[in-house]
DNA sequence: CCCGTTCAGCAACGATTGTTTCAAGAATGG
DNA sequence: CCATTCTTGAAACAATCGTTGCTGAACGGG
């Protein structure tokens, strides 16, 4: 069983706990899964002692109660859920901090968590059939409306940094869905959306799926409109500790999915972007070209 | 996010579900931790219905009562637990995965880093200054182009969201610069740049400088051109696994900025955001808004 | 030996849980 | 149009929760 939280805390106390209370320390050291999803006094019972005795336990670690306890194996079953060690930096940064100071360390801690979220096994697996998808397409289009246009106009500008054939679908005017219209089978679509879902760009997606096209979607949720039409859907979360919806994430998952995209396409890939950057050199579109630099969009 | 138990069942009969029920069904489909770890009240307020929803979901999906609903999500977070014991975690298996998973655990971890260092206290001042700054301008400009574009546009569009007398330059036929020609001392300009840097962003720094704007700067170093000449510049990490620059720590700036500068504004920007949504609804923008929703740009 | 302290468990407490009931509103079909 | 069904939230419900107060037992130092 992995990480718990009170372990060496447990252990230190265990010598000089009297015997019932240790009873239940030692229940508790063996089984940190249940402490976060039982009931106290079902853990009570499985571990043979009177529900007091864990009040007591709790007590006598310095909590207030016992709900104190569960609450921290609660976060580390969370945590272990994203699957990541618990850095105490930014914790502890978040703790210290207040005001404005203190929205910032929890925005940046939080966004950091879901990251981590990303790097779960669904999620990667998703991303990469994505990135298969979008690498075996002839033609690669990209939609995004209001707060995910940024995703999709990122994702669509490296994309064809590397030499891929891909047309960003604006929305106004609805000149988007007419760059559609040479679309058939063996491209595919690119959508990003999240809640408050844009009509348009539900449609736009049914649209190239009635079309034959690949459709990969960027959303916030399985129940999304886009998840369940799509032919594969990357979830990404969207919850922030300010009182906006972030798109972090999403723009994290455009940057990998162009990143497994450029890898699939190696030596192609290259050429590419040495071709486009000697382009936009030869237009004096940069300056200071002649600083030593990587290949950069 | 992990295994969920009852997705399957609730995607199923998701679209026969009354409204709130579905809000109900889609926060457990996107919670499933929280199912297993908080109690049914809790759950419910997170969720934004009444207790009674959750019970009723339960019932509509043949059980008898919310408490089986759970303790199948609890199943689930043990069954979890003990995959993890026999792999031995993420981490390891970020170390024994090669090839495409392996550059995607190094990205995500590097980007991970990436934002912690924007936790650093030097940063998070000049983010403060430049919200500072941005909060008390009349008018805000934002310029960003190419790879950069992708954050100036997000700026943008949630700072206008938040009621902010936001402008977007676009450097499309030199029509950029001609939104500057109304600017003048009192008003702000947000430019975003890194290497390799266009020249044209640029130069409208330097324009809007010598008009007597307050010019806030997102660059990758600092001893970039545009940190050089702007009044505040936060200098965010660009740095990557993959052979591209990341722009993510850039994307991350910029939504801090809009969530400091929001808490700034306070009520000004909530009531902004309400008539702005009311607006959008009215338009029609937007799908299912019948379903509870957060403040969302 | 007695006395004070610590430990353990029972019973009862208020708080909170999940559920049921009921009435009002919305949607639907005739 | 009315009648009917379905949907929804407030309030009240018993059950269960975690905790406290109390009592007796066990132990150790005087």
């Amino acid at each position: 069983m992995p990480e718990a939280p009170l372990q060496d805390r447990l252990l230190a106390t265990f010598d000089t706990l009297p015997p019932r209370l240790r009873a239940a320390a030692r229940w508790v050291l063996d089984h940190p899964d249940d402490v976060a999803l039982l009931s106290m006094r079902g853990q009570a019972q499985r571990a043979g002692v009177p529900p007091v005795t864990l009040t007591r336990l709790a007590q006598r670690l310095g909590y207030d109660g016992y709900d104190e306890v569960r609450d921290l194996y609660a976060q580390a079953v969370r945590r272990r859920a994203i699957g990541f060690a618990d850095r105490g930096g930014a914790l502890v940064a978040r703790g210290k901090a207040e005001g404005e100071g203190r929205l910032l360390a929890d925005i940046l801690a939080a966004s950091g968590a879901s990251l981590q979220r990303l790097a779960e096994e669904d999620v990667l697996a998703q991303i990469r059939t994505a990135a298969r998808i979008l690498g075996g397409a002839r033609r690669i289009y990209a939609v995004g409306q209001r707060s995910s246009f940024s995703i999709a106009f990122h994702f669509s500008y490296v994309a064809a940094f590397v030499g891929a054939d891909c047309h960003l679908l604006e929305g106004a005017g609805g000149t988007g869905a007419d760059a559609l219209r040479g679309a058939r089978p063996g491209d595919a679509l690119l959508a990003v959306s999240v809640k408050p879902y844009v009509r348009t760009t539900l449609e736009l997606a049914r649209h190239a799926a009635g079309r034959g096209l690949d459709v990969v979607a960027i959303t916030d949720s399985a129940a999304a409109p886009l998840a369940r039409s799509a032919g594969c859907a990357i979830i990404v979360p969207t919850e922030s500790p300010s009182f906006f919806h972030t798109m972090l994430p999403a723009f994290a998952v455009a940057e990998l999915l162009v990143a497994l995209f450029a890898t699939r396409r190696g030596e192609q890939a290259l050429i590419a972007i040495t071709a486009t950057e000697s382009e936009l050199a030869a237009l004096d579109v940069y300056a200071l070209g002649s600083e030593g630099r990587r290949i950069t969009p």
